[in-house]
DNA sequence: ACATTCTTTCCTGATT
DNA sequence: CAATCAGGAAAGAATG
């Protein structure tokens, strides 16, 4: 198992500044079937892959500090001015994994037959215990791990699946990152669902949504239910994972 | 235990 | 008139 004091640079030098989140996934695929010899399935004779084995196994949380000040301070930041949107492409791409090959790979008849409700409650009851997350440094914003999930993650998940979405929200101006409600009270009831909370409504979630003016990340813009995603959210561009799956 | 951040709840008033 | 927006205020939840 790579803890981050130990990652290996072989691949981060490899980087170029035009590499995108596209050509990074492409890559990705290839990562599961090496998870074989580890802990975590990682085969440690791939030295060319070893950062992004991190990145997409269950040690590695969403704005790990580790990682980003690894990055600061050996310069890949600035060979890569978008690498904390590399890492939540990456991060993405691995809550599938997570869901799904990784589980199938370790259990391979678990997950068969079983309704994906009560997959997830197996599933959760399964990792949560047995995989610890890298606990961040104290102190920084960029520190916090997100254990639940940001209201604004949230609704930039329902944009890139469809399947979940129930037509609740889509996008006004995908380039610009605007989007619509379209359906108030479903956009409502799946967060009330996600939050375990039968009291939600659109009055409340849209106030929640309005707190993030003043940390960008949303904007104002003008027009009924119309939002948009500011400088601090990430994520939502065109060459998300999402909307490759 | 405490500080910080995020979210919820309630509210008043304005706008569409 | 109903739905929505804009924020203030305060409390609760989550997290380090």
């Amino acid at each position: 198992m790579y803890h981050s004091s130990a990652l290996p640079l072989t691949l981060l030098s490899s980087f170029t500044a035009d590499l995108n989140s596209q050509a990074l996934l492409t890559e990705l695929p290839t990562i599961p079937s090496s998870w074989d010899c580890s802990e975590y399935g990682y085969d440690v004779n791939d030295i060319d892959l070893p950062f992004l084995a991190y990145l997409t196994s269950p040690d590695y949380s969403s704005g790990d500090s580790d990682v980003c000040n690894l990055a600061d301070s050996t310069g890949v930041s600035e060979t890569l001015p978008h690498f904390t949107d590399l890492l939540a492409t990456v991060t993405t791409h691995r809550k599938n994994l997570d869901e799904q090959v990784l589980q199938e790979k370790r259990n391979p008849h678990t997950s068969v037959g079983v309704c994906k409700e009560e997959k997830e409650k197996v599933q959760e009851k399964k990792t949560s215990p047995v995989t610890p997350r890298v606990h961040n440094r104290r102190g920084t914003k960029r520190n916090r791990t997100h254990q639940s999930v940001h209201l604004w993650e949230f609704v930039r998940d329902l944009l890139l699946s469809p399947h979940k979405n129930q037509n609740a929200v889509r996008w006004e101006n995908r380039k610009e990152g605007t989007f619509r409600v379209v359906k108030s009270d479903m956009f409502a009831q799946l967060w009330g669902e996600q939050k375990k909370n039968k009291c939600m409504n659109y009055e409340k979630l849209s106030r929640a949504l309005r707190h993030y003016y003043k940390s960008g990340i949303l904007e104002r813009v003008d027009g009924r239910l119309t939002y948009k995603f500011g400088k601090k959210a990430h994520g939502w561009r065109e060459d998300s994972p999402k909307q490759l799956t």
